[in-house]
DNA sequence: TCCTTTTATTGCAATATTACGATTAATATG
DNA sequence: CATATTAATCGTAATATTGCAATAAAAGGA
C-alpha cells in the first residue's frame, strides 16, 4: 500500500488527477507565473529568484517538463525555459471542462 | 528537509497549489464526479461504486471537506455528501483565472 | 438494552514527494 | 587544454500521501 490505485479509474481520471498534481506547489507554480511574466524565458534566474536550491528548482522544471507545460532549449551553457502555449491550452480546457460538469443548483445537503 | 516551504511563496500561490492538491488523485476526481451525476448526495455508495475501502474513501471525502469543495450533513446513521456550488465556482473562477495569464503567443523557445 | 448499520478514527506499512549537498556533464572562454 | 559557468543527476534525509485492518462512535430498530 501507499501508491495510488490508478487501475481502478478512467484513463480521464488519472490524466486529469496528473494535471492537477503539476499544479499542486506552489514552487511550480511560480515557475509558471515567472515564465508568463517574463514571456521570454529564462533558466536559473529561476534559483535566485524563488528562494530554493538549485537542484529543487532543476527538480519541479522536470515535473513540469514531464507534465508538457514547459520546454526547455539549450542556449549556450544555459537553458532557457518557456511555457508550452499548446498544451497550456489544452490543460486550460479539460480542467474548465471538469468545472463545467456541474450545473450548479442549490446545494442538496 | 521534505516539506514544503511555502513561507517563501505568497499566499495567493499557495492557496492555488492547494486547490490542484485537492483535486490531485484518481479517487477524489471520481468522487466529485459522481456526486454531481447523482446531483442528490450519496454517502457510502461511493464505497461499492470505486474499489477501495471505506476508510480509504473516508479520508479522501475529509481532504475534499477540507478543501470546502464537497459538504455532508448526517442523516440517520449515514452521511450525505453533495458539492458546495459556491465553493466550486470559486474554486472554477481562480483556475481559469491562473490559465488566463497566458496571452499565448507562439512559443519563444 | 442489545444489535445492526453506517461512518469516522487510529495505527501502521508502503510508497511518493520535497529539498539539498555533492558530483557530473556540457559548453564557453582564456 | 585548463578553467569557469550553468544545469542535470545522484544519493540521501525528512516529510507527506495512500491504503487498509481494526476499532470506535453514532444513530436507528428489535
Amino acid at each position: 500500500m501507499g501508491a495510488t490505485k490508478s487501475d481502478l479509474f478512467t484513463k480521464k481520471q488519472n490524466n486529469l488527477a496528473n494535471m492537477a498534481k503539476a499544479l499542486a506547489h506552489p514552487a511550480r507554480i511560480a515557475i509558471l507565473q515567472e515564465l508568463i511574466k517574463l514571456n521570454a524565458c529564462v533558466c536559473g534566474d529561476l534559483v535566485t529568484e524563488l528562494g530554493l536550491a538549485q537542484p529543487t528548482i532543476s527538480q519541479h522544471l522536470k515535473e513540469l517538463k514531464n507534465a508538457r507545460l514547459i520546454q526547455g532549449t539549450i542556449e549556450g551553457t544555459s537553458v532557457c525555459y518557456c511555457i508550452n502555449p499548446k498544451v497550456w491550452n489544452e490543460y486550460k480546457q479539460i480542467l474548465s471542462g471538469f468545472f463545467a460538469e456541474v450545473k450548479l443548483k442549490s446545494d442538496c445537503c
